[in-house]
DNA sequence: CTAATAGTGTCTATTAGACAGTATGTT
DNA sequence: AACATACTGTCTAATAGACACTATTAG
């Protein structure tokens, strides 16, 4: 039993702060981006991708397997700093889009001790990279082919390619919350794979209701690739016009257009927002 | 530098999980219920509050402050299962909603080290719970205001009242996200005041789309008392045929009626998800 | 009878879905 | 010319907002 103090600065000045055991923590960087997919028809237009990037492992555990990227937390550093500071390890940017996704606290999720990890979803525009990414770094574009029990998720980085596959599992009925069991995956470390498809569904959700796709999209677009993303991410086609209706209050048409396609010019837009 | 060894089994052996610098971790829990509070005219409906569970602090620090219920978790408890255990400590409940909220983790949060604190938001029915709280802990009704700039929250529990101001600080632009800076807060410990702000505005987006609601009601419920419940999260009136337009199909019709007031009888509903 | 809530009918305004049509580049 | 994309017009369907009206109880 503590004993009670007076004041909070006696007892402050008494606390034994090595009563309750302790654990690691560490961050994890569900990175997203769009890229372009040359098509080999001149006439046709690049089709668009969904990606994360992830990196290869170079020690145990999980040796060889890519992961997330991601590191411990210092004494003196929030998560956020800690992200920020792997963020900027692992490209370029700084001052990007990240939000808080999850923390995962599974016992033996790490197999050296005890790691809690909270992971952040971050969105760029690749175009923006201008350093060239570490060896072990990689752009993996995701498809996603999802029914009622799982998800299919393929990776490839034009190297590789693999899929893994996801039970859900339906945990709360009134607001359809699931579950998520790894049926299938040989290439994901640790509970990455699980990360990944929170920040595809979180995502998914979001670009609903929010702007936040324009992170992705570089300073000038066409609304005919804006629609791409949305639709890539959304996985379903959109129909033109009730497209346009309900983005024209969320751009600006500029004077540019883009031209080279064999086809009508298209008009660039920016965010309005900016 | 670590050594590197040639099977994950040998590296795991001679792990050394003491090269990085460990913390504690806690899971505070936001539990919200609804109450009714008596009109004094007979013909008049109860009116419905929205309300928290907050337990007095016996100890140092924030002695005597309001705080959420929570403690620190076990090496071999996942945080979802700490959060099980305090709610059982605090409640008789068991398995009802929760989800988790958010992670915690600037350095001072608390004055005796260092601990990063998950929260999770917890529905329950009150007149399910059995057992008489323990004589520290109190249901808090919530009335919010907000405007641009701020939140407004008042709290009372027949007992006590008082407010607490939370500015809005707008961090990202896309997804309208915001920073919560306490103005004004003599009484809630820790950072506390920050995350029941996250919760109320959690459960005010997921009202609007998911059935999360029923998780706060009876088994029983007019449509009256459900569309008071839905407007008192809201902070807003709803219109009646509206209303039922969207919830119909979301209940049951019984053959029970609630009588007593002094106007038509109201038809007793049951949620269908059940 | 009256106050208060319960519950419905219907008109209008807004938004979403569907489809057909026109426009204009490159090769 | 032909293809592929850009972009628009318009009809219809579905949904949301507003308001007025009727119904029914305890006191």
């Amino acid at each position: 039993m503590e004993k009670t103090y007076e004041t909070e600065k006696e007892f402050l000045e008494n606390y034994d702060s090595t009563i309750y055991e302790k654990l690691s923590m560490t961050v994890d960087l569900l990175i997203f981006s769009v890229s372009n997919k040359k098509t080999n028809n001149y006439r046709k237009l690049d089709r668009k991708c969904f990606s994360v990037l992830m990196v290869k492992r170079k020690d145990h555990p999980f040796k060889n397997k890519w992961c997330l990227p991601g590191g411990f937390i210092g004494v003196k550093e929030t998560l956020e700093e800690a992200g920020e500071r792997i963020l900027a390890e692992e490209t370029n940017l700084h001052k990007i889009y990240t939000e808080q996704l999850y923390t995962n606290s599974e016992i033996n999720r790490d197999p050296r001790m005890r790691i809690v990890s909270t992971s952040y979803m971050a969105l760029v525009d690749k175009d923006k990279l201008t350093d060239t990414l570490s060896l072990e770094a990689s752009w993996f574009n995701i498809t996603v082919l999802e029914d009622e029990e799982k998800y299919s998720l393929t990776f490839d980085n034009e190297k590789e390619s693999f899929v893994i596959i996801i039970e859900k599992i339906l945990t709360e009925k009134t607001t359809e919350k699931y579950d998520y069991k790894i049926i299938k995956n040989e290439h994901i470390a640790f509970d990455h794979a699980k990360t990944i498809i929170i920040g595809i569904n979180r995502l998914k959700n979001k670009i609903e209701y929010t702007d936040i796709v324009f992170n992705m999209m570089g300073s000038y677009f066409t609304l005919g690739e804006l629609q791409q993303v949305y639709e890539v991410i959304l996985g379903k086609k959109l129909l033109d016009p009730a497209f346009r209706r309900i983005i024209k209050d969320k751009v600006i048409k500029t004077e540019k257009v883009k031209t080279g396609g064999g086809h009508r010019p298209s008009v660039l837009y920016k965010y309005k927002g900016e």
